[in-house]
DNA sequence: AGCAATATTGAATAATTATTCTTGACTTTT
DNA sequence: AAAAGTCAAGAATAATTATTCAATATTGCT
């Protein structure tokens, strides 16, 4: 049985029913659980589990579960390039508009992990069912991008 | 002149669009964009604005804008202006294209009160989840409209 | 305008959190 | 069974962030 396992598990369950705000206050509610452990660990842990401190809107703090948009799921760059390589199937576009048709019900995530490259050559971008507009700078930005993107799913 | 405001608000677009994962480069980010201030206010800052600090899956961390209750509401009469100020939090564009960013999930409901201002410069509109896009009539109507919306924000 | 109340700011500092480095337990390989 | 490799953990420390405090600036009121 993984110790650590276990002490993440309730990490999880202590921050969902207590208003945590520091890695010492949480160290103190795990004791009461039997589970004694150091500042550093729980660093470690919290980063692992992708919990936040985030501001408790009465001027104090409170450690939060992931969000979907905080929880680390794969690796970022690693991640971008298995979701333009797997699912998407066609790449276009026209004036400052790029385009690029995914499969069915995957544009939404490729976007999100374009959104998630920071690439300044992108102004904006939206998703539907299948297909992603990516508003660019220019048109030239536009075929830069492109051709990034082809490179990158190889 | 609402200086505190603006620097929040650059605050907000900034780290929408690149991984900002401490107070000090944040700091560098906000010079870049000629606001110069001190770790100590951009502390204050980002509980004001509720941005959590949260792992980014690649063994950093990246700021994060606010979820809905940690933000906090202006209170304008004007459900048009409210939306635009507080869901609002980067305008940008290309062509034909105007492009607003909006804190995640607020994109359709800004959108639909652009829609029923029944703008004549506005040709058509499609929101994503944080991300709007609005098609112009010209490019100089873009700008134009832009300034609308900037002015109608503060 | 003048004055009081309130808010904002940054320097200094306190508090908190992240990382480095070492150690030991456990696995796998040779 | 020894060697080599992983992994988890904590102590110490580095780095980062939050808060305090004093000084300005701003707002609101008369």
């Amino acid at each position: 049985m993984g110790e650590k396992e276990e002490r993440q598990r309730r990490i999880l369950t202590v921050i969902a029913s207590h208003a945590i705000g520091t890695q010492r206050a949480l160290s103190e509610a795990l004791s009461a659980a039997g589970i004694s452990t150091t500042q550093s660990t729980l660093s470690k842990d919290l980063k692992q589990l992708g919990i936040v401190k985030s501001p408790d809107g009465e001027g104090g703090f409170r450690y939060r579960p992931p969000t979907e948009d905080a929880r680390p799921y794969g690796s970022g760059s690693d991640l971008l390039a298995r979701e333009l390589r797997d699912f998407v199937v066609e790449t276009g576009g026209a004036g400052h508009t790029l385009v690029l048709k995914t499969i069915t019900g995957h544009a939404q995530g490729v976007c999100e992990a374009i959104d998630r490259a920071g690439w300044t050559e992108v102004v904006g971008t939206i998703a539907g069912e299948n297909t992603i507009f990516i508003l660019c700078q220019s048109v030239e930005e536009r075929e830069l991008l492109k051709e990034r993107i082809l490179e990158i799913s190889q």
